[in-house]
RNA sequence: GGGCACGUAGCUCAGCGGGAGAGCACUACCUUGACAUGGUAGGGGUCACAGGUUCGAUCCCUGUCGUGCCCACCA
């Protein structure tokens, strides 16, 4: 039994542990180890997430293709897991920490914070999971992998160590992103730019061997800056080679103003003469342009900050180098000062003496951590790289021959030109939560890259003993005692980037190192689905890596979607508190409402803007889909499983029949194409406007009439057309339709694992044979190469007209009754004049169903439209209602006149058309045919227009 | 500075070379035996603007205005 109310919370949760009992979204299910595998990788959450919009649009678009290709026969994978998520992880855990008021980070020491990291994972770490859960999401959660799993970070070590020795990673010293908050670089992904007001300041360095006067431009000369405090590291003043008004100054040097160091005037091309003064300050270690023209001209690099972005100066030799006597007074004032600080302090002393020229205000784009939120500072340090120019050239040739696709197209530029583009990869972060990197040295600082410590250590020892470093014996002794080496070789404190893993997802987590029957059958997985913003940082890397490591791109096709946006367009975010919470939906509408929404607005390039509305008009969508199950339940509707539509013989039957193959082919041409939208309109058009609106509507007078052949069919066909709708909106709705499935009929198996509808054929003998021998029963079947449009061996026309009669009828005299405002009540006459055989034979097969539809009292067939009577326009033919009296005629002159307005207005523009002789000449033949049907079927409807203006008059006068 | 989208009904969005659709909102009527989370009927749009291509443009092209996003080392 159906119960009364559709209440989404309660089959929810009996659904999920249905399917969890059923083990339903196991891959390698032993009755499909012979069918074709279809596997996605989800993108892992971070283990810190929690379910905002964006997932939950990405999950329910990779679960209906997870779940459309479960019903299609395939062994699906669809491979789950969560992220460690390096900083972020690393920072909810110090601030729980920190309100918690307990130590610290750094008073733990890492192998203890480490440990209350592992804790809180395994504390809050399923949240997340059990959202995706909630939203239905369909993947094999026995297979359920962490980012620092055993196994996953074998991989990690393994890719590191592979790539290090084919020299594709290797260490550098140079700028990097560095985050003074985090204290660690960051890639430049990671980084954003944001437009800030600030200023410019133009400082005169005094030109050595004139006197320095500000009233004299000749003894010095201006540069401009938006960091007036890195002139502490300056080590030279650049000017364009053709700019003439400094030629003569190349060669020459400044004195440092408050610093006293002497720099040379560099002929550079970076230097833009229309920009600033045209003359620019050169500071090699704190920007990644004058880091570049430093190079070019062998500037020495004077690092003025430290890893906290404040003034390190004291002590500081590159910076204290041949300075006279008072610059280290300087030094020690300004020593230890945060940069904005500095920066108020010199430009005031600047000013003091004269250096300042002037301030201008200046708005700029400034770097900021997309993490920490503060300024990004260049920063002079070791780090490994991934050379990513070297890996990205498979990655493009991928895309490029159509290994892998790009969905919507316009996406491959992007990822074409970035890829083009691209930088080395800053792949280690100074933190503690994520893969350390194997990388060892040695007393020298030599360093030692292996996979296990074991290995990196006896290497070291190797090598040192035969260096003579040590002896045998005591490189025996540290081999064995952590303790006894410690000191002399030492692991690389800095993790890698979180990304680094997350590169490796389609093939670590099928278990890779390790040869795994996973890996062999599931990669590569077919499709990934995910959002525009991490193209760059993952798509990128996955292509590049899965290429490297497993010589076939990870994917086939890459789907891509919108971003979710509020109501007005912003992105959500939580400083905005626009946020809708995807859970607080589901509470209120239930989750199949939520994903039918995302399905439904998913159209291909374009952002979502959600409307919590839509989510309530598909909540209603589900209730009206629930009570058509009731009323087929009521009615003792039921399909036997052989059952075949395209052996129904009422008309009706055969239409509803035909109605669904159509259906059928819609939604599955659909999302076979990503079309998302395309999938969800069909499906709900179906359902509701066809379904519910007219099938239903009528076979109720069958349902209701006496016993017999065609009310048995009748029963049967309206099941089997339920059962067909449940099945195509299943990958959209599971909830619903699990629970419906389970309880409208005795069934075999659950419908998750239920064959998705044919694209329903009349098969030869020949054909038949050809699935009888396929492998799997509901594998396509290559051999057979049916077309994907079959809906023409369901066509029945005569179906079609039959009922598009009927339902033209019925729509034509209730838009009149309401119009002549008739009462709901009042049960008028109708009579069809001058009828067709074909319409005499008709009606009376649909008396009652039109007599209840459109509240008629009775129909009879007449020569003429009875005087004083409405007249309508169906198919051609005239149909009244005999309303002398109850109706106004000049209401209904007014009415019929504007019904002739409409027709001479169609027929004068097709008139118009057909007149032009190059629209005839131009137009393909059947446009113009069209037209002329058109023209045709206008005059024809305008003469019975008239002719029932003709009648009126006569009644009147 | 470069690139990519987008501007269609009051709102949120589909569509697309042959006179435009949905959901919500709105109006009127309806407690009809699946459903008032419903039914029936209806109002509402020079498809941003200006040119061009075409027999024909909301749709293709160019430009303008507006909005959003991404990328970029320019003091």
């Amino acid at each position: 039994m159906i119960e009364k109310n559709y209440q989404p919370a309660d089959i929810e949760e009996r659904m999920s542990r249905l399917w969890e009992d059923a083990g339903a979204f196991k891959a390698g299910r032993a009755e499909r180890r012979e069918a074709t595998p279809f596997t996605i990788v989800i993108p892992p959450p971070n283990v810190t997430g929690s379910l905002h919009m964006g997932h939950a649009l990405n999950n329910t678009l990779q679960d209906i293709l997870c779940r459309f290709e479960r019903m299609r026969g395939r062994d699906v994978l669809w491979q789950p897991g969560t992220d460690h998520a390096g900083i972020a992880t690393q920072m909810v855990v110090e601030r729980q920490l920190m309100e918690r008021q307990q130590p610290g980070r750094r008073d733990l020491g890492r192998a203890k914070f480490l440990e209350r990291v592992w804790q809180w994972k395994a504390e809050s770490g399923g949240i997340i999971v059990n959202q995706l859960k909630r939203l239905g999401a369909s993947c094999d959660w026995s297979r359920e992998r962490f980012t620092m799993d055993e196994g996953l970070s074998r991989a990690v070590a393994k890719v590191f160590v592979e790539l290090h020795r084919q020299g594709l990673i290797y260490k550098d010293k140079r700028l990097v992103n560095w985050d003074p908050k985090l204290l660690t670089a960051i890639s430049d992904l990671e980084v954003q730019q944001i437009e800030v007001k600030g200023s410019l300041w133009y400082l005169r360095y005094p030109i050595e061997g004139r006197t320095f006067s500000p009233d004299d431009p000749k003894s010095f000369i201006v540069v401009a800056t938006t960091r007036p405090e890195t002139m502490l590291g300056d080590t030279a003043v650049a000017v364009h080679p053709d700019d003439d008004r400094y030629r003569d100054l190349v060669g020459k040097h400044v004195i440092l103003p408050l610093v006293g160091r002497r720099i040379p005037i560099v002929a550079d091309e970076y230097s833009d003469p229309e920009k600033g003064s045209g003359a620019v300050k050169v500071t090699p270690a704190h920007d990644f342009n004058d880091f570049e023209v430093g190079r070019r001209h062998n500037l020495p690099q004077i690092s003025v900050l430290d890893k906290e972005a404040c003034l390190a100066l004291a002590g500081n030799e590159d910076y204290l180098r041949g300075l006279p006597e008072g610059s280290a007074e300087l030094a020690a004032e300004l020593n230890g000062l945060d940069r904005l600080a500095a920066r108020k302090k010199i430009v005031a002393r600047m000013e003091d003496f004269g250096f300042l020229e002037r301030i201008e205000p200046n708005t700029h784009m400034v770097p900021h951590g997309d993490r920490s939120g503060v300024v990004i500072e260049p920063y002079l340090t070791d780090q490994w790289y991934v050379d990513a120019k070297t890996l990205a050239q498979p990655a493009m040739a991928a895309v490029r021959s159509g290994t892998t696709t790009i969905v919507p197209k316009n996406w491959e530029k992007t990822y074409f030109d970035w890829m083009e583009n691209i930088q080395p990869w800053c792949v280690s972060r100074q933190l503690w939560w994520g893969h350390q990197i194997p990388a060892w040295y040695g007393p020298d600082g030599k360093v030692f890259v292996a996979e296990t410590e074991e290995e990196a250590v006896s290497h070291a020892l190797g090598y040192y003993v035969e260096q003579e470093v040590i002896t045998p014996a005591q490189g025996r002794e540290m081999a064995l005692d952590r303790n006894k080496r410690s000191g002399f070789i030492t692991r690389d404190e800095d993790v890698l980037d979180t990304w680094f893993s997350s590169a490796l997802w389609p093939f670590s987590t099928l278990g890779w190192p390790d040869d795994t029957p996973e890996v062999k059958r599931y990669y590569p997985t077919n499709v990934l689905v995910t959002g525009f913003d991490i193209i760059f940082f993952w798509v990128a890397r996955m292509m590049m890596m899965g290429l490297h490591f497993m010589k076939e791109a990870p994917f086939s096709t890459v789907y891509i979607h919108a971003l979710v946006r509020d109501e007005k367009g912003a992105k959500m975010s939580k400083s905005k508190g626009n946020v809708i919470d995807p859970l607080h939906l589901i509470d209120e509408y239930g989750a199949d409402a939520l994903r039918f929404t995302l399905a439904a607005m998913a159209a291909q390039g374009r952002d979502i803007k959600l409307a919590t509305s839509r989510v309530e008009g598909y909540r209603n969508f589900a209730t009206k889909l629930w009570n058509a199950c009731r009323f087929a339940e009521m009615n003792a509707c039921a399909a036997p499983s052989d059952f075949d539509p395209i052996k129904t013989t009422q008309t009706l039957n055969r239409w509803i029949a035909h109605e669904t193959a159509r259906a059928t082919r819609e939604v599955t041409e659909a999302i076979e194409t990503y079309r998302f939208n395309d999938a969800a309109g069909a499906i709900y058009r179906f359902v509701w406007n066809v379904y519910c609106d007219w099938y239903l509507e009528l076979a109720k007078p069958v349902l209701m009439g006496e016993e017999g052949a065609a009310k048995t069919e009748t029963r049967t066909t309206v099941a089997w057309a339920r059962d067909e709708i449940l099945k195509l909106l299943h990958p959209f709705m599971p909830f619903i339709t699990e629970e419906l499935w389970a309880v409208t009929a005795k069934r075999e198996g659950l419908l998750v694992l239920a064959p998705w509808p044919r694209r329903t054929t009349e098969l030869t003998a020949e054909q038949m044979a050809l699935i009888a021998a396929a492998s799997s029963p509901i594998e396509p079947v290559p051999a057979l190469a049916l077309p994907l449009n079959e809906s023409a061996d369901f066509s029945d026309p005569a179906a079609e007209a039959e009922i598009g009669w009927v339902v033209d009828l019925v729509t034509a005299i209730r838009s009149v009754r309401a119009e002549m405002n008739i009462a709901p009540a009042t049960l008028t006459a109708l009579v069809l004049s001058g009828a067709s055989a074909e319409t005499k034979e008709r009606a009376p097969r649909w008396v009652d169903v039109i007599k209840r539809m459109a509240r008629l009292s009775d129909i009879s067939f007449a020569d003429q439209a009875p005087e004083g009577s409405v007249q309508l326009l169906v198919r051609g033919e005239v149909a009244s209602l005999p309303l002398k009296g109850v109706i106004d005629l000049s209401a209904e002159r007014t009415r019929l006149d504007k019904e002739l307005a409409k027709a001479d207005g169609d027929i004068k523009r097709v008139d118009a058309k057909l007149a032009n002789e190059k629209f005839v000449a131009n137009a393909p033949e059947e446009v113009v045919e069209e037209e002329k049907e058109k023209r045709e079927a206008a005059s024809a409807r305008k003469a019975k227009i008239l002719e029932a203006l003709e009648r009126l008059k006569s009644v009147a006068s």
